[in-house]
DNA sequence: CTGGGCCATGAATATTTATGCTAAATAGCA
DNA sequence: TGCTATTTAGCATAAATATTCATGGCCCAG
């Protein structure tokens, strides 16, 4: 170890010039005779060393009673986070992300293998996840087949590689588009053993992410991999919101619509028996797909924002 | 009380963010939906409401030991100011006046008298100062003359004037130039009533705060009140430094030579009757001119730098 | 000794933070 | 209700702080 260039005491004389005295860095650098800059490193490490501690408050992220809310009410175990009045949607994506991070790092423990999917929360989330603890064996699997040839930075593909260089794990990815033009082809490729590989993994999950999609705002549409028609056609056989690419009506079970046979994707069925199915949310405009999920035991728990959680509950808050 | 405009858990979400996380203020701006500006306030607000504390370790300016040398060897009283090494002399007095003016401030109580001298030194001394307690009933009394008729921001009337302000207390002026072409003037300045009870009020003080001149380097030869053969007389005559305009010898007595019947300040032999007479200097080029005073004691205390004290030890530090 | 790598440093500069100012909102008052 | 006084917010910008970069000192291996 490296003998420190200052000692603690000159530290702690720049630090109360600045910290108690409020003097600028420039002056305290003319009062010792150094630069501002080397101030600006003596203060910097004079709080890696401990010398200087700044004491907040705890300021607890999560609405503790929307928490409970969710649980009575419905059933879903949730993290729901606080969020300012009249955030624009990607800044509540950000603060979602930004306060949920450690409570969903925590859950992935040692060996797990972790099931995910894409989104603009997710992304928000995944962006801002470290491990918390030991990081050993962990397998993060790529949940669904990417939308379309061009790589978002949001697709299931990108944020699980994310997460497993994170974690040091090692990511297993779905090398297939999500959903194909006939059941044929699909069949095919659900033949494979790569593929199939990966399927059976994803069944052995111990966590998995997902985002609900809802028949107005689906990537689906967005990036035109389905059309106004098919859309229409799922409204018609009364789909009310997707998971992992697999459309469900309001019971919360898989429309069987002829899509179904075109994606690959872990299917709900299977997803069900995943012990932590966690749907990560925000904005309220998803609250009848969720309930939807919900009722139907798609999903298991929840992070969202108090809005979402608040329109999910139906109150207006 | 106005009501405020924020509540704590706003404050301390802020802080949070910034203190802990170390986000830039622009960015939790986002987070919770406002201007970077107010995210500034908001810090601003919640360390005054005490949300916020920074700890410093304490950090002790003075240098103890050769607080004790001191005592030990010419049995003054001493305030000891740390100091970088190879500070250009005005940062080093900036330094001294900062680290002093707790000390001294102190050591004013209220109904005190104050004799104050002008100086750099002082100018930064008592720029810094502030009451510490009790501010009653305090006189600020200008212990010497003016050097000449362009009020300087470091001449005795200056830094008396601020001092009393300081302590919203009374300031007499003396209002005369310090030296005087020639003794009869002086003496008859010295015959008005006004100054004669300066005078009296000077011989009363309970706390002088003087500065140290020597031959070398003085501000009346710097002024042009004296010039090079009046200073080449006064060697002459023994004097090896100076204080209130009045020359001393080796001995710390009053030099006798003609000049000395032209001053108009506080006599040394009354100089010598007041309880507590600090020297305030900085720099190591005025060992001997100390030395003397103390020797003769003229000088009781002394607020010093480091190396204008191991100097004045004869320890070159 | 004599390079060569490493590190600390300060000047220049990029980035971040604080603040003066205007406009909008809010409250008090007639 | 309409008016003024006061506060508060955000923009623009000044001020302060962090960082990049070039340099020079120092240590160690040759």
């Amino acid at each position: 170890m490296a003998q420190s260039p200052y000692t603690d005491d000159q530290l702690i004389l720049a630090a109360r010039l600045y910290f108690i005295d409020d003097l600028p860095q420039a002056q305290i650098g003319k009062l010792v005779n150094v630069s501002q800059s080397k101030i600006s490193r003596m203060l910097a490490l004079a709080r890696e060393r401990g010398l200087v501690r700044v004491t907040v408050p705890d300021y607890d992220p999560r609405n503790g009673a929307l928490e409970k809310d969710l649980k009575d009410s419905l059933g879903v175990s949730a993290v729901v986070i606080r969020s300012a009045a009249g955030l624009k949607i990607q800044d509540l994506r950000q603060t979602l992300g930004y306060f949920a991070a450690s409570v969903v790092s925590s859950w992935i423990a040692p060996r797990s293998v972790v099931a995910i999917a894409g989104g603009r929360t997710m992304q928000a989330l995944v962006e801002q996840m470290k491990p918390a603890g030991s990081t050993e064996g962990v397998r993060v699997v790529q949940a669904m087949g990417n939308i379309d040839s061009t790589s978002g930075a949001y697709d299931a593909a990108e944020l699980g590689r994310q997460m497993a260089s994170a974690w040091k794990g090692t990511f297993l990815t779905l090398n297939t588009p999500a959903i194909l033009p006939d059941a044929d082809v699909c069949r095919q490729l659900l033949g494979l053993e790569q593929i199939r590989n990966i399927l059976t993994c994803l069944a052995d999950a111990n966590v998995a992410l997902v985002g609900i999609g809802t028949l107005e705002n689906s990537v689906f549409l967005e990036r035109k991999v389905l059309g106004k028609r098919d859309i229409a056609a799922l409204r018609e056989a009364g789909a009310v919101g997707e998971i992992l690419g697999r459309f469900y009506n309001a019971a919360g079970r898989e429309c069987k619509t002829p899509l179904r046979e075109r994606v690959v994707s872990l299917p709900l069925e299977e997803l069900r028996r995943i012990p932590q199915v966690t749907a990560v949310v925000s904005g309220s405009d998803r609250s009848s797909a969720l309930s939807a999920a919900i009722r139907g035991g798609l999903v298991k728990s929840l992070v969202i924002d108090e809005r979402g959680a608040a329109s999910l509950l139906g109150k207006p808050l």
